[in-house]
DNA sequence: CATACATTCAAACAATCGTTAGAATAAACG
DNA sequence: CGTTTATTCTAACGATTGTTTGAATGTATG
């Protein structure tokens, strides 16, 4: 009897495990993003090839990502965006709950500088009828893999030589991989700097989708 | 740079860390049901008071509980009703990934014992006309913190020397903490041995709550 | 077939966690 | 005021985890 109850929680508690790395939710909210190879991951991580391999052997275990052999190289992605759910969820019970959570994320986004409070229908329509232009500032193949409807891809690496595409005049929302992602921010900086008006957006896709709002692949 | 992203993902891994732990998850998931002391708690998760109070320690540093002191005294109790939505939301996608668990779960529970695919508020309209009787087979303090509409308490332990307060040829619909508790599975057990028709539900009122229906209290 | 490369495995270390036992608080009650 | 009872703190241990290093696997490509 307890023994069964103990094997029961045992199962759940795997998948709290393999979420309670910080290193882990990077790798999670990363594939959020997209199917991924370990090279990759472990760049964009910041942490060695081999650290990331031992953590998304950590992941597989939990069941939460799957590989696919492409080639000589492995790819991983989620599961199921069921995971990306969960990972939504838990982020935002961090952001609710802990207050040095709140403290650094303020700290990190200037005042006036990020859009809050958005109705996200109404976004929609503003940016179908060109009334504003929603920017995709992640690497293209992310955008490639999902993206906000009527969203367009200009990744911030290239978003200087690239100034001219935009149209003079409309408003930018410039959004990356979710809250703790800087993409958009440095965006919205360098925007503002060249005279756009910008502001970014924290939602990510996985944010979007945990939401239940569409997406355009 | 690196150093905030640590920082902000270290912070969600708090709330990783803390359900990472069979025992906390069980703790978790008693204080679902309600306020409860620590040595209540210690009880019920048959685990040492010393190790409920730890336990209980690592989950109020991530927040995710709070304590109120009741003269003598330590209630617990969630922080909010959305700890308990992670909870459940952490257990469905352990039930969903994890064979093991699938097959746990499978073990304990006998075919046609269980009430599944079902109707939730078909359900409630059924009780509502006496159609069927909803019956919650936890502790009477539990029932009273919070219920399924129109549910009738009945303890489990109690069961058996109160049964004749159970309308004759009403089918029972019993359930208790939730999928994991096996107070409801005993309860139709005894129930059809002394030829009632009953099933069990396997939701709780987290369960019920995170599926956005509405409780009694 | 041999080489290069991506990835994983194995071993090792320090750091952290779960658990127990013993001491310390802190509030009620006689 | 001292005793009892509930809870927490401290210290200690063995087990587990995060990280690095070096070796091993497996797969494309010349």
């Amino acid at each position: 009897m307890r023994n069964i109850k103990n094997h029961l929680y045992e199962q759940v508690a795997r998948i709290g495990k393999a979420m309670a790395s910080p290193k882990r939710l990077e790798l999670l909210e990363l594939l959020c993003q997209g199917e991924k190879t370990v090279e990759l991951l472990a760049e964009q991580a910041e942490i060695s090839v081999k650290l990331a391999s031992a953590h998304l052997k950590a992941l597989r275990q939990a069941r939460l990502v799957d590989t696919r052999k492409d080639g000589k190289y492995v790819a991983y992605r989620l599961a199921n965006t069921s995971v990306a759910d969960l990972w939504v969820a838990m982020r935002t019970e961090a952001e609710e709950r802990l207050v040095e959570l709140q403290v650094a994320l303020a700290g990190i986004v200037s005042h006036g500088d990020a859009l809050e409070g958005i109705d996200r229908d109404a976004m929609l329509k503003k940016a179908k009828s060109g009334e504003i232009l929603i920017l995709d500032v992640r690497p293209q193949v992310e955008y490639d893999s999902a993206h906000l409807p009527h969203a367009r891809s200009l990744p911030v690496d290239e978003l200087l030589k690239r100034l001219a595409e935009l149209p003079q005049g409309t408003p930018v929302v410039a959004y990356c991989r979710g809250p703790f992602c800087l993409m958009a921010k440095d965006a919205v900086n360098l925007l503002r700097k060249y005279g756009y008006r910008a502001q970014h957006l924290s939602d990510g896709v996985a944010e979007w989708r945990a939401q239940g709002l569409p997406l355009e692949v």
